[in-house]
DNA sequence: GCGACAG
DNA sequence: ATCTTGTCGC
């Protein structure tokens, strides 16, 4: 486990967050296809808050991506650096994920996280955020459709339906499980739409989230009660 | 102007 | 995100 303090570069009020979105947001890459699926390593990420006592506690864990078993775990806790804000929240959870993710000792492979990437106002939501600041392949799941807008995929695992702003695709409703409320999946960096709806089903062999999410969250939680207490 | 709004 | 146990069902 490591301590994180927040960057000293990190943006200050929404209006600085906004610039930062502004100016990195075209570094993020669309045109690669990414890690194929069921191969290498895959790793979950998540965080979790005790606003009371300022603190924030994120998790990343690597899966072996073919048997799904945890090759590593780390942990990072911080201090709250910024609200929540729909749209801002990389800014909110990114210091903490990425303390955690610099304390890993194997490289992470593809990194899957709990939100959006390019379903987002901007086109730059956290895991295209995490994307460009790490270099590494990077995907959103999220288990809300956030302001956008779709119809119902079918009713069997694997059924999708376009995620929509406006006309635009920014991401897919995928359903992991038969006849269970989808996931919503979006693009990072460096992964397709394809192969990120590919590697989320590759993902849910059980449950409706991705078995990264579901280890990093726990872990997450376990880790902010440790410091808590 | 008001409400909705990833975690 | 978080407040929060057991319980019904496949």
């Amino acid at each position: 486990m490591t301590i994180n303090r927040t960057p000293a570069d990190w943006p200050a009020d929404e209006k600085e967050a906004l610039a930062v979105q502004d100016a990195l947001r075209g570094r993020v890459v669309l045109d690669e296809a990414g890690p194929p699926p069921g191969t290498g390593l895959v790793t979950g990420v998540d965080v979790a808050y005790d606003d009371d006592r300022d603190l924030v506690a994120a998790a990343a864990v690597v899966l072996d991506a073919r048997t799904l078993d945890v090759v590593e775990e780390a942990t990072a806790v911080g201090r709250v650096s910024f609200p929540y804000v729909p749209g801002l929240l990389a800014f909110r959870e990114l210091p903490t994920v990425l303390a955690a993710l610099d304390s890993l000792t194997s490289g992470p492979g593809l990194v899957v996280c709990d939100g959006y990437g390019r379903a987002h106002p901007r086109r730059f939501g956290l895991a295209s955020h995490l994307g460009v600041l790490t270099g590494l392949p990077v995907i959103g799941v999220a288990k809300n459709p956030f302001t956008f807008t779709y119809e119902q995929p079918g009713e069997r695992r694997g059924a999708s339906a376009p995620l929509l702003a406006g006309e635009e695709e920014v991401g897919r409703a995928l359903r992991t499980r038969d006849g269970v409320k989808p996931v919503f999946v979006s693009v990072g960096h460096r992964v397709t739409l394809d192969n990120a709806c590919a590697h989320t089903l590759a993902l849910t062999p059980r449950y409706r989230l991705p078995e990264t999410t579901r280890h990093a969250d726990s872990l997450c939680r376990q880790a902010l009660q440790e410091a808590s207490a």
